[in-house]
Parts: structure tokens; sequence; C-alpha cells
DNA sequence: TATTTTTTTTAGATTTGTCTAAATTTAATT
DNA sequence: AATTAAATTTAGACAAATCTAAAAAAAATA
């Protein structure tokens, strides 16, 4: 089967949506799309004619199995996309989603696989999100904490960054934290919960509550 | 400017045929896309609007100096994206060109800059057809001569293959004939115009007239 | 040159994806 | 429960790219 780029916006973003919630609303998806509800109840009509959706007026809605399935695909194509720009491009990982989001839609089976290969099989993207293999399954993903939540002086690895709003993104870039980074809690500001990071066992760097909040870690109990 | 992928293959597919004649015509081109001739005047008419062409009514069209610009772009993107799929992939170079027609679409010129730095500044495809430089100009390209002219006994380089159609590819690749492949002529039967060849100093390879008036080699009087 | 054939353009439809404005349904509040 | 507000869907329109059938122009040929 082949979809319009269109239709795979769609589905990609009910996917994502839908781990957030169950159901997912037209309002929901018309924000997350930068389009209207009068468009978004148009296309909900057409996925459904082409059973990739589970959709009844008034109802919200998820994809089915097969929905599901397309999804990850893209996801897949994205996320190897933005390793290879970030490990052969030498791109920065807060410049390479907008190109991601037009390369995601390239339908060749094939060649997304020879990348996979090229690439070494890398199991996550620049941004720690997981890479769904060929047959779209994915790892079990380590379990994840936000920084505000960690312990003081337990170090940790960043996992991932979520939202990953390309603002956040350039930050943290700026203050050397990426995926794998090593993190020590030193202090925290009641005040504004602002916190104090030995990054990388070396430098001391201020991040306010909100960039903390994005911050995911490993959480080793 | 960002045009429509339909609009982007048009701009190459009036480059590419103006390169034989001078003017273009709407069947022509219409048998290039194949599409219909109606089809081609209603994108004439658009492209012409947004000033890509040089077209009156019943006259013929070609690229104005901004069309050009657009085309040899394209092209640009095309080829490099073959290079990468054929040296980096893993690609035969028979595969590669139905995904650089897709490829080629993609729009970030960074993103094409930084393929290009990755590839090391490659001067010609895996077709041997020659690569323009992010101002769209291109080396001067060796004289070429087609294999039926080619002297008796003289050592020559392949340098392209003209027309690509998938079959001739395929063939070439399986008698181990690619660009840069030594070639010399040792015979030719004057009953049907076959060549028998030496192949890189090595086997005997027979093949049709044809065939060979589509291999061009350096042409070193 | 007159007639026929070929090429090109126009007229009118269709599909896909989008929009605004209005109607309908569901949810929240008095 | 009645009313108001919010969410969702429908109705009708539009732009882009395509098509078929018919008309018009140019080229070929008798
Ligand atoms: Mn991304
Ligand atoms: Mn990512
Ligand atoms: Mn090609
Ligand atoms: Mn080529």
């Amino acid at each position: 089967m082949k979809y319009s780029i269109s239709k795979e916006n769609y589905l990609k973003a009910i996917f994502h949506l839908q781990n957030e919630n169950g159901v997912v609303t037209t309002n929901e998806l018309a924000a997350a799309l930068l389009t209207k509800p009068a468009s978004v109840t148009d296309m909900l009509k057409k996925l459904k004619a082409q059973r990739l959706l589970i959709y009844e007026k008034y109802k919200g809605f998820k994809l089915n199995n097969e929905g599901r399935k397309v999804a990850l695909q893209i996801i897949r194509k994205h996320r190897l996309w933005e390793y290879f720009l970030v490990e052969k491009l030498q791109f920065g990982w807060d410049e390479v989603h907008e190109m991601a989001e037009e390369l995601e839609h390239f339908t060749h089976k094939k060649l997304i696989d020879r990348l996979d290969t090229f690439l070494n099989y890398p199991k996550s993207d620049p941004h720690g999100d997981p890479i769904p293999d060929s047959n779209g399954k994915f790892d079990q993903q380590q379990k994840q904490i936000s920084l505000p939540h960690l312990s003081l002086h337990r170090t940790a690895k960043v996992l991932a960054i979520s939202p990953q709003t390309k603002e956040i993104l350039e930050l943290l870039q700026h203050k050397n934290i990426l995926i794998g980074t090593k993190i020590e809690v030193k202090k925290k500001f009641s005040f504004d919960d602002s916190l104090e990071l030995k990054v990388n066992n070396r430098t001391a760097v201020t991040i306010s509550a909100a960039v903390a909040k994005s911050i995911l870690v490993n959480d080793d109990q």
C-alpha cells in the first residue's frame, strides 16, 4: 500500500497522541497538525474507509492494527534519517527534525533497510527515541524519570528529551547536554525549582525547572 | 522559491529535451512524462506565469534562465543521491534511478551540500553523467565517442551510457561493464555489427550493435 | 491551393486536500 | 431540567493536477 504524504502525517500524529491518552479527539489532532477540525473530520472518513482507523462519529478515534503498522514504519524512517543526518552529515541534533519530516515519506523499503545496515542498526535516534526494526518492533525501553525526580548526588544518563521543541534542543546543545551525557544533581533551589548540575563529571550548570522537566534519565533504583 | 514535485518534474524533463533539440514540443514532453498533451498545456501556462519558461501558444517552448537554474539543482540532487546509493548503500547502478527520482525532490539545500561534502564532491554519477556544483556549473566533459566508432585494439574507458534504460543497465551490469571499465574492441563482425570486446584486460565478451551504440568511451585521438 | 492529417489548445469534469460558515451533537453550568 | 458553551460534523467552495472530448491552428499532402 502507498499512502499520500498527508495521510502519513495524520497516521503518525495519531500514533503519538494515542501514546499519551488512549483515544484521540478531533481538536487535539487539528492542533498537532496545525490544521482545522473540519479538515481532520474529512480525513478521518478517508482513513476509516481505508481501514486504518477505528472511528465512530463524535466518539473519538484510534489506529487499528494496520494503521499502527504504517505509523511505525514512518517513525522508523524518520528516526533512521535523523541518525544519518547527525552521524554522517554532521548536523546538530537540534537541526535534523524538520529535514526528517520530509525524508520520512520516502517509500522504497529496500533503501531504508540498506540505510539501517549502513548505519549499523542503531537502536535509538539522536534524541534518544527508539528506532523500530523493519517489522515495527522496538526494544523494551529503559525506565525513565525526569530530572526533578532524580535523587541528589546520584549520577544518571540522559536517555531522551520530551517534548522536543527546537528551542529546548538548542538550549541543551549549548549547555553540552546530549543523549548519553552523565548528569548529577548537585543542588535544588526551592525558590524557583531550578537545579544545579554536574555535567559529564565536570562543569557546574544551572537549568530552570522547565528545562529539568524535559530531561529524561534512567531510573536505576 | 519552492516548486511542487510535479512542476520540478516538468522543468527537468524540459531541460533534458532541450539539450537534444532547441525548442520542445507539447507532444514530446507529454510522451516523456507519460501524461497527456492537454495536461502539458495546462502546466505550461502555470510555468510561464511563474516566469520559468519562454512559451507562446503553438510555438513550442524552452526554459528561461530561472527555469534552467531550478532544473540544474534538481539534476544535481538526483545525481548526488544516485552516487550515495551506489557508493554508500551498495546498490547496483541499474537500480538507483527510480529511487533518485523520488529523492531529487527533497528541498533542504544545506542537506544536499553536506551530502556533497560527505561524498567528497564527486564529479559524475554512477552512469557517468556530470554532477553540477551548488551553483549549477559542471566540468567540461571529456570528448565521448560511441563504441562502434572506437578503433580496433585501442583501449578506452567507459564514460557514460546513453540512453539509460533499466534494460541496458541490467545487461551491462551482468557483463561487468561499468563506468570506468577499460574496453578494447577485438573484432567487429560486419554480418550484424556485433562486437567482441576485452573487458578490463580479461574476459572476451560479445555485444550486439544496439548495445555498442549506447556505450560511450573517451576519444583520445 | 484545397483538403486531410497532426498537433495543440480549450472546455468541462474529477480527485485530493484544504478552508469558512453553519448546523448538529455532546458536555458543562446554572 | 433547561440553558449555555464547546466540540464535532456537514455543506459548499477552492486550488492543484490530472483527464476526455471537442475545437482551433499548423503542417503535410494531394
Ligand atoms: Mn524528529
Ligand atoms: Mn527524533
Ligand atoms: Mn537517474
Ligand atoms: Mn544517473
